[in-house]
DNA sequence: AATCGACTAAAAAACGAAATTAGTCGGTAA
DNA sequence: TTACCGACTAATTTCGTTTTTTAGTCGATT
């Protein structure tokens, strides 16, 4: 039994209070002389734990990500057949991005174009489709799935991802359109279909 | 029956020309100097057709956004179900945006935060949901598709296009991912599920 | 109506100086 | 060692200014 390291403790404040500032400031604004005094160290002392600015910044990210999909994972586990644990999916994702509408506007907006980003949001991506794969494989391996090859599970999960990346970041974009409750019915006639 | 007037064979030509140069260059390294003298007119003589660069460009866009209609229309045309149509719809759409992904990317790249660009987005997007919905109702009216009431076929429309945009936008900027076959096998075997 | 050349006003690029800020280093205390 | 600091530097960003480019106008001509 491992207790929580000094520097695991230390380094899980810094986040919180990047967390914070990222999220009120955006990146740029946010510098870490203004993290040194949110965490009362001295900068230097920072460079202790991440190496730099832009690592704490991606640990911030992987924070969010994390939680994120703890979750999506929880909810997915309350439920039984794949077609649920589909609906449930991006029913829970869209109501978490929402809730994290500003750290996503962050990157649309001052991350646009930057190189890392599309890193993170590439290793997002995968690791969805990930996740979505191996939902599909249970689903065969239960018998709940005809139809799909195994070696078509892959693409078929990026073809999923993609579509419901498309239906969420367009219920983020247009503020008027798609709210959660018409989300969740669509969802709920439609996926089960996909299934047999 | 009226021949083309002068008039409209002048814009042609100056329209033609921007789209060379806004495909080649983007919007901004394209100045109406440059424009000018690929039309082999003076610069103060494109204001007699344009009120401003920022119509030319609209223009050009309108262009392009009429072609990619025309050719979808025609080709679900060609098909006779509901299902048969909006699979075609997916597959040609997508061919026919990865045609002119360059000037996708020049959208994507150097206007991605221009507020004219999500007008024209959203005049696009609303435009295709608009189409959808009237295939879907095409389709309730000949009993193709039940289940889905009246009022909701315009959000049903909504989440359709956004799904659809996903995966398109996916596949054009993964460049190793999503291919236009495996696209096609997906859209043939999933589509017709939806309609019942 | 269509065209042009000359003009203007506004925006963008160029540039150097000043100020910020990311990141380093040597040292100190526990 | 480990956690920390203050002082330093090198790299960026910001800022103010000048110059150049470019969008758009105007009056004249055909």
């Amino acid at each position: 039994m491992q207790a929580i390291s000094k520097e695991e403790k230390a380094k899980e404040e810094i986040l919180l209070q990047a967390q914070k500032l990222f999220q009120q400031f955006g990146l740029k604004k946010t510098t870490m002389d203004d993290l040194a005094s949110a965490c009362s160290k001295a900068k230097s002392t920072l460079y202790h734990y991440f190496k730099s600015k832009h690592e704490v910044f991606d640990a911030v990210i992987d924070l969010e990500m994390t939680s994120l999909q703890a979750i999506i994972q929880s909810k997915v586990a309350e439920v039984d057949t794949i077609s649920e644990k589909l609906t449930i999916y991006i029913i829970t994702f869209h109501a978490e991005v929402t809730k994290m509408a500003n750290l996503y506007r962050i990157i649309q907006n001052e991350l646009a174009h930057e190189a890392f980003t599309h890193k993170q949001f590439r290793r997002m991506f995968s690791f969805e489709q990930a996740y979505i794969s191996k939902l599909l494989q249970e689903g065969i391996d239960k018998n709940e799935i005809k139809e799909i090859d195994s070696d078509e599970i892959d693409w078929f999960a990026e073809m999923l991802i993609a579509a419901f990346f498309g239906v969420v970041q367009h219920s983020i974009e247009s503020d008027n359109g798609l709210d959660h409750e018409k989300l969740t019915k669509t969802a709920n006639r439609l996926i089960p279909r996909f299934i047999t």
